[in-house]
DNA sequence: GTCTATACGTGGATAGAC
DNA sequence: GTCTATCCACGTATAGAC
C-alpha cells in the first residue's frame, strides 16, 4: 500500500509530467521549425499554452529541454536498430531489415531527427559526451552485423567501419531532405535504401 | 584604354571587394562554428577586424551574407560534379569519378557545406527559390548519368530519381560528420563512396 | 569607408503575488 | 504550479562625425 504522502507525490508527479511533456512537445515543434537558437522560451511556453515563467518550473534551462529531446531521440533510434538486428536469421536479410527500419524511423521522425543531428553542438560539453555514447552504440550495432556477414562468408566488405558509417549516413540524411508530405512514402525510400545496402555488401562477380 | 574614372572606380571596387571578402570569410567561420542565428553581426565584424557598423557598408543584411555564401557554395559544388560528368568515357568510371569528386568537395569544404545545407531555411523565400535551382541542376546531372548507364545496358537501376538522390545524399552527409582532423583522409572516404556507388548500380548476378 | 554612439526591440531567466 | 511584471544583457541596424 502507498501512504497518503506517496500517493500525493505520485499525483503531483503525474500532473507535473503532463505539463513537462506538453512543454517538450512544444519544444520539438519550435526547435524543428526554427532551430534551437532562434527558438525563444516564450515561443515554447505559448505553444504549450503557458506563461514564459512556467517553463522554468518544469525545466532548468532551454538547453536542458534540448538535451531531453536529444536523449529521447537517440534512445528511440538505438532501440529501433537494436531490435531490427535482434532476429539473426541470415545476414543479408538482417541488414536489409536494419536499414529499412532505421531509414523508416528517420523519415517518420525527421523533425526530432533534425534537432538531434543538427543541434548537437548546442548541448553543453557534458551533455554532448553523454549523447556521443548513444551514437557509438548505434555504430557498433551496424559494424557487428557487417562483421558477422563477412565471417559467414556472405558479405564482401573491406572497410567495415567506413561501410557501416556510410549505411547509417544514408539513413540519417533522410532528416535533411525527406518530406512527409512529398510524393514518396517513407516505406518506399526505406525499401530502396535497404536494397542498396544489400547491393553494397553483396559478393561481387 | 580605361578612362581615369574607370580606373578610379576599379580601384575602389578592388579595395571594396577585399573588405567584402574578408567579411564573407569571417561570416563563414562564424556561421560554421555557431550557426547562422547564433552568430552576431558584431562577431562577424570583429573576426574581420572591423567595427560592427562596417558590415553594413559591404553587405545589406546578415541574411545577404548567408545568401552569398550559399550561392558560392552551390556554384562550386555544381561545378565539381558537372566537370566530373564531362568526361564520358564509360558509365561506371564516370559515376565513380563523380561520386569521388563530389564527396571530396564536401569533405574538404565541410564548413561551407554545413552552412549551405543546414541554414537553407534561414534564407528569404526569394533566395531559397534561387538556391533550389542549383540543387535541381545537381540532381539532374546525377540522374542523367544513371539514365545513360541504364540505356547503355551497363547499370541496373530501377529507381533512377531515388538512387540519384541516395548517391548525392551519401556525399552531402559528409558535411555532418567528416572531421578534417580525423584519422581518415578525405580521399579515403571519397574512394569508398565511389566504390559503393558503383556496386549500387552494377548489374546483379 | 571607417569609426563611436545609440535607438529600439527582444532574449533568458527570476521575483513575488495568488 | 501558475501567473504578471521585471531585470539586465545583448542583437540588428542606423546616425552622424571624421
Amino acid at each position: 500500500m502507498l501512504s497518503t504522502e506517496e500517493r500525493t507525490s505520485m499525483t503531483d508527479a503525474t500532473a507535473s509530467r503532463s505539463a513537462r511533456e506538453r512543454l517538450l512537445e512544444a519544444a520539438v515543434d519550435a526547435f524543428a521549425e526554427k532551430g534551437f537558437t532562434a527558438t525563444t522560451t516564450r515561443d515554447i511556453a505559448s505553444r504549450a499554452g503557458m506563461s514564459p515563467a512556467a517553463v522554468y518550473v518544469h525545466h532548468d534551462t532551454k538547453e536542458s529541454l534540448l538535451f531531453t529531446v536529444s536523449v529521447q531521440g537517440h534512445r528511440a533510434a538505438l532501440d529501433v536498430i537494436t531490435r531490427a538486428a535482434k532476429d539473426e536469421s541470415e545476414p543479408a536479410a538482417q541488414l536489409h531489415r536494419m536499414v529499412h527500419e532505421f531509414s523508416t524511423w528517420h523519415a517518420e521522425n525527421s523533425r526530432v531527427g533534425r534537432i538531434v543531428q543538427y543541434e548537437f553542438d548546442a548541448l553543453t560539453p557534458e551533455h554532448r559526451a553523454e549523447i556521443a555514447g548513444y551514437r557509438r552504440q548505434i555504430e557498433r550495432c551496424m559494424q557487428d552485423v557487417l562483421a558477422h556477414g563477412v565471417e559467414a562468408g556472405v558479405f564482401d566488405v573491406e572497410d567495415l567501419a567506413g561501410t557501416a558509417r556510410a549505411l547509417l549516413s544514408l539513413s540519417v540524411d533522410l532528416v535533411r531532405w525527406f518530406d512527409p508530405h512529398g510524393p514518396r512514402p517513407a516505406s518506399e525510400v526505406a525499401g530502396l535504401h535497404a536494397d542498396l545496402a544489400v547491393r553494397m555488401t553483396a559478393p561481387r562477380a
